[in-house]
DNA sequence: GATGAATGAGAATTCATTCAT
DNA sequence: GATGAATGAATTCTCATTCAT
């Protein structure tokens, strides 16, 4: 009977990929790939067949894995704005805690190696926070948003309120509130 | 004395750059820009000495414009939400007229074939609308931004925007509207 | 584990670097030598990171060989005559047996890819040599001349004689005689 | 009636190309040849029509020169060995006011691109001093030599010595003297 | 399954030469 | 004649992928 995968050794890849791609983007070589890893050049493509696999798999992975984050913990019963703020808390402390895979994430979602179907899946991945956020705001928000727009637009502000939090760590509290506040006023009516 | 450098060659290798890395990002073939540019290899490099050198001009020449068409028309006697708006609209209908350009400057923002130092030009070339944009505001918005944090999020929310308004051309104005709205509410203490 | 680097592949590779580069200098293609050599061009480059490598290598392998032939079957207690003749002799019966590496020599000595450190390499390989021909001398020789210059006039008179030898090669014997005959007199006070 | 070419253009390209050859081998790129020379890359192309012609030609005009010089005050009635010494300076004191020529006849000498009519015509601007020197020496060299072999050694002889001069100037008499005290033994019987 | 050597199709550049100005 | 932009073949080197060990 053949050695089955190692699901550490794939592990192994894709945090090399997360470092490789965040750091010089999908262009990144699959050798060097590979080399931070500690497998073969070889050992590579019998995890992922083809360099595209890797990307969108790993593409996947990291969505995956901060779709998990915000809803861990999330407050059921809590008020509409302490749900919100949950989901908020998860994108800025999430992001904060894994630049790489943030900076990673940024070029995945440039790179046209990321097939429109990892895309959708993605997407999926989001179906039911949307939906939470959404429910959240029905009472709260101006009813000219959608809820597409609106997880878009708490998306964008928490990615951009990172940047600022990454350059001056010392004012995180203060940007992660009034990144927050500029949300929460501003869907308003 | 010799042909000129043709100021006309020049731009069809940047525009076909702009083309080529929206599409494919800075790892795009000099061969296939040269080619769509309708010129020899040999001609690109006798514009831009390196690759590096076409990417960094391609992104500095693409900033450029986008801050002098916010500039134009600038209302400089309108009351601080026109003037807003005004950059507002110019973010919004400059993406809207240059898609290609906008997928090329996310493309750009993201490759470390972009240096330092091209992006503190980029910066510079920013630097007045900033300072507008921030004496604008300084009767409505919050005193808990700075004018750095404040223009990311203009910026932010016009790319997310205009995300929405290629998807759904039809819905143009409802997002241009409520986008600024979101703006204009969000920052207000 | 895997094919383990072929030390033929590697002979095959700098024999064919010897003709092209005894034929078109150092700046023959890599392609063709990685054809000559029977690898692809891929191939080449796995046994020498970069040209400037590979010239450099071939040159110190050549080096070494013309070293270990001179040193080959040295009468240690032969007469001074003797001993310098047995350098002498493998001098003009390498040459004349490797003309291709001749060749080479003579290109890579004027070629600015073999670096300054390969240079000393290459003349530690023959400080013994030197040496044992100083010693070889010291009863014979005018003490004018120092040892780096007298080795240099063996060298330089070998060479030529070799050309003579090449062009010629039924008067082998005679040229092979009074070249040495020539260095001999030459230096005697 | 058309511009008649430079004579001074022509010595201005000969004269760089004398430096970059020296400097970086034949293969050293025609603009920057034409660059040193202060004409156009198009420029030198109408004084040579091929980069070939140029260096078989700049070849030949350092050969004549060096062959002009050694006849130079040529002491027609001195005593064959000052005639021969004659010679003997005539190497060494051109050589060591022409360091970039010898370096770039050195390279000239391996090139695959001086063509083999070069050389015999090289070889024709030396025949007479070929000449005169077998002469000389007919009463003094032992008959095993031919005219060809002496006056390789000669010229191989001073080679040698200049490069021992150009890395110790200030013992250029010593070696001067030396050298040829070695050739004129060397070659008695 | 793991390894890493082997491969060859590109990739960015360079350069001799041509030719419009 | 002088200029230098235009050209495209050639060059060194890279890299995803395959496959012998």
């Amino acid at each position: 009977m053949a050695r089955p995968l190692s699901e550490e050794k794939r592990e192994a890849i894709l945090t090399a990929a997360v470092e490789q791609v965040a750091a010089q983007g999908t262009g990144a070589p699959t050798a060097r790939i590979a080399k931070q890893a500690g497998v073969s050049e070889g050992t590579l493509f019998t995890y992922f067949p083809t360099k595209d696999d890797l990307i969108n798999q790993l593409f996947l992975q990291i969505e995956a894995e901060l779709a998990a984050a915000l809803l861990d913990g999330y407050p059921a019963d809590g008020s509409p704005q302490d749900r919100t703020r949950h989901l908020w808390n998860g994108l800025i402390d999430w992001g904060a805690a894994n630049p790489a895979k943030r900076k990673a994430i940024r070029q995945l979602k440039v790179s046209d190696r990321v097939s429109e179907d990892s895309r959708c899946r993605a997407s999926d991945l989001f179906r039911e926070i949307v939906e939470r956020l959404d429910g959240n705001l029905s009472g709260h928000a101006s009813s000219e948003y959608d809820a597409a727009y609106i997880s878009a637009i708490l998306d964008t502000l928490a990615e951009t309120t990172l940047e600022f939090i990454m350059r001056q760590p010392e004012k995180r509290e203060h940007y992660k509130r009034t990144g927050f506040d500029t949300f929460w006023r501003g869907i308003a009516p």
